[in-house]
DNA sequence: AATAGTATTGCAAATGTTTTCATAAATTAG
DNA sequence: CTAATTTATGAAAACATTTGCAATACTATT
């Protein structure tokens, strides 16, 4: 009350009002057993007191692990990746981590941008999704020796450590079950390709097996959709409204399924009589919609949470080198599928 | 090659290599225009020869700000946040701003422990979902002078800058629209509303309508479900196995509508004519589903992104004290909901 | 050619911590 | 009761930057 506080609330702070020195400030914090109990609760109050933070950005300097990890995606908004991201972060968090996010819109020149930037943040760790990165992007993660990781497709060749599926092996799944049931006229509604090694694997494993199958694939009936229920729709409508429309339909991914499900609805199609739908995901609301979509389990929790847990460990210490974890998919069988007559 | 060197690639080595001392080097970075252009250009092929990535942590600690924002979010994996989160990432990332996000689970407890971490970590800014807060997390913005946000929500009096919509006014058109259309029974499918002031408020609204308009809602059709298309799924069930079952049924969001949607037609009851559904969101997909979901519509990009731009201008310094912005909400009539024969 | 600017650069202090080393106090052993 | 430990604390260096101030070099003016 005597006179106007600039209250500047740091470490010295604290130890003026604790009547001890910063250092004993700064060993109570990160050694409490060096320093006495009853000096521990005086600093300890006047922390309280005073609102003290500690300062990361000071912490940081000293070479001590800043406490964040970076995580890039293509998109936050995606039922997929929402899901993976969440379990990443809860699984860091666990371990004190806090993430660093951004998105880069399968840019891969922004990837390299945002890259950097958790760089100069001194993040302990970085995590990716998938393979198709820049060479840039590479250059720095192995240069930079910061631990990386890449998520969502395993591939035993790859360059960072990764944890994921078997992209490739999914899409033939989804398209042998097709074979299987007899359908030898399929429709294709993928995403993207380019800089997108997901998709593309699935895409290649399921053409693979169709063509050893027998089936045919009309150029009219092998479409490219947006990652969007919307998009997925008209471009399905595009194939259902040919005079010669196949008798399955085989989707990139659930949302594009979800997309060619109401497109055949609207189209006053029955599904699975007059039309089989089969996916790859197993998104939330993939067993709920009616009929229950067949498709491909990719198991995204289980994915973000090895991830997080692997890349924290081999920050703090526990663990050295690459590794890659496969993480496995399996066939679910629903109601959108159903043999060929 | 003559000694092993000990790469620690810091601005004295960058320094170093060009011939210059320190203090040039960080200028050169953040004043440019104060240092001669031929010796800008031997320090920037010294940068990226050694690859030298600046060490924003260092910067922090003069005052400058982190280029930080943190993002607390009950949870990333909700359609609905997703799209808050990315488009509140993309408007501040134009602005140079990269963020640090974590969920709390709808725990509000451990939303107070993520906001004390980001201030370790000295963000420049802090985004909230929602207005429920617990006393100690609005006392720690406060006593720490941090710019700080409340998105979703929008309300007159909020303790905090805020950007949203009127979650009441949605809970009421989505009433006033089924009262309309004569609906008098009426099932009600609401989130927990605890420590949720949205969902709160939402129902608060579509109950004093629906009570002024002379609609019942016996007991056992106002259910309670986790914001889970299964859940919903499920407690739709429970309403329509009732023998005396509602002519409509009303959702705290378009997660749970779709949800609803479902169970209606896996009992084989017809959507409008058996029984009409509205939600409240207009999520993704809400259009393309079969019938089109009538929803209220809420404008979640719109509000990442005012909320984005806002945080960052207030920051930056372009803007000051409170503001709040209420974001436009509309009834989307589609095909869901059918006037009462 | 001398003077006054102006453009460019370097030195050193400052930023908020952690940590090593030294010192003082307290405890135990002999 | 003294010596040897152990426990508790402080002083100061280190961390990777930024920036105010001073010094130098250059340019334009008279």
């Amino acid at each position: 009350m005597t006179d106007i506080k600039k209250d500047k609330v740091d470490i010295f702070a604290v130890a003026k009002r604790a009547k001890v020195s910063i250092s004993t400030v700064s060993r109570s914090f990160n050694h409490p057993d060096l320093v006495n109990p009853a000096t521990r609760k005086k600093i300890d109050t006047a922390v309280r007191k005073l609102g003290y933070i500690r300062n990361r950005a000071a912490q940081t300097m000293h070479g001590i692990r800043s406490g964040t990890i970076g995580l890039v995606v293509p998109t936050i908004d995606h039922a997929i990746f929402a899901e993976v991201i969440q379990a990443f972060s809860d699984s860091v968090d666990k371990h004190g981590f806090t993430i660093l996010i951004a998105s880069h819109g399968y840019d891969l020149e922004k990837e390299y941008a945002v890259l950097r930037k958790f760089l100069e943040h001194r993040v302990d760790g970085v995590a990716l999704i998938g393979e198709d990165h820049s060479e840039e992007t590479y250059d720095l993660i192995e240069r930079q020796y910061i631990h990386a990781i890449s998520l969502w497709n395993y591939n035993e060749d790859s360059r960072l450590s990764c944890v994921g599926s078997d992209n490739k092996l999914a899409g033939c799944l989804a398209a042998q079950h097709l074979i299987d049931l007899g359908h030898l006229e399929i429709g294709l509604v993928f995403p993207p390709t380019v800089d997108n090694d997901r998709a593309r694997e699935r895409r290649n494993g399921a053409q693979s097996v169709l063509t050893k199958g027998g089936a045919r694939v009309y150029p009219q009936w092998d479409i490219e959709s947006t990652y969007s229920i919307a998009d997925a729709k008209d471009a399905a409508l595009r194939i259902l409204k040919t005079e010669h429309r196949p008798s399955a339909i085989l989707c990139g991914n659930d949302v594009l399924a979800m997309g060619v499900l109401y497109a055949a609805r609207s189209c006053n199609l029955n599904v699975p009589e007059d039309l089989s739908i089969i996916g790859i995901g197993d998104f939330k609301g993939s067993n709920e919609v009616e009929p229950g979509l067949t498709t491909i389990r990719l198991p995204a929790r289980e994915i973000g949470r090895q991830a997080g847990e692997y890349l924290s460990r081999s920050i703090i210490g526990e663990s050295v080198g690459r590794r890659r974890v496969s993480c496995n998919i399996e066939l679910i069988v629903r109601g959108t599928c159903t043999p060929k007559p």
